[in-house]
DNA sequence: CAGACATATCGATATCTGTCAATATGTGGA
DNA sequence: TCCACATATTGACAGATATCGATATGTCTG
């Protein structure tokens, strides 16, 4: 194994994350397919869906769960359960300031997800 | 005749399909989040995945039903399901022959949603 | 036509999940 | 210290869903 240097390091944004195999590149196992789908699972949902989308397209870069509850209808214990479940999914950050928590998306995670259905 | 300049209308395949909005490109309102959720919903679970991998990835673009179920370890009843809801969802179509039912994918339904994530 | 076969539909069930009200936890200010 | 506020956790519940056995529908073959 000729190979002598180490690896590329950070180059750029690597949206090579190996969170999911590909649907159209070979036939997903049982595990395989498990894994995407539970990730599927979390975006698979109206309001965790705009949570991202406006955590995602924030002009800052993040975004105080404050301001999300006005523009999700749902409750507040709702949009906090939600949070947490992109956040374990890897989707999005979560950084407490004071009283308020800050999320912020993780674009290489989104893109893994979308980059296994569409490459 | 070549050379018409005509605005580029058939541009390959059109995975353009506006089956949905990007979640990055704008904040996604309720009606917008609603439609792309359900998309997502039908791919986010492992049997279909791995019937749609299946379908996709067939070397002569189309599966016979009667291949599914030895590699999907589900019950008949349950795939033929699965299957309904993957053509629902027009993310593959289903053609009769005789006994025999054969499935083929559509390529462009699976890269809008693909889009959608990651654009 | 009769039987075998492929697939779809029906009915039932156990599990999962999105939602909210109530409550707990934690933080900053007076 | 005490209170107001932001967020998280808990408990409960209605609705969705993945699954299977039984059965129906439809098609080919002898």
């Amino acid at each position: 194994m000729p190979t002598k240097k180490r690896a590329p390091k950070a180059i750029t944004v690597d949206a090579r994350v190996t969170c999911c195999a590909s649907v159209t590149a070979s036939t997903l196992d049982e595990a395989d397919a498990v894994k995407l789908a539970a990730l599927l699972k979390v975006l698979a949902d109206p309001a965790r869906l705009r949570l991202l989308s406006l955590i995602a397209t924030a002009p800052s870069g993040e975004t105080c769960a404050c301001d999300l509850g006005e523009v999700v209808e749902r409750s507040q214990p709702t949009i906090s359960h939600h949070l947490s479940i992109l956040v374990d999914a890897g989707l999005v950050t979560r950084e407490q300031r004071g009283r308020w928590a800050w999320y912020r998306a993780v674009p290489a995670q989104l893109a893994a997800v979308g980059n296994a259905l569409a490459p």
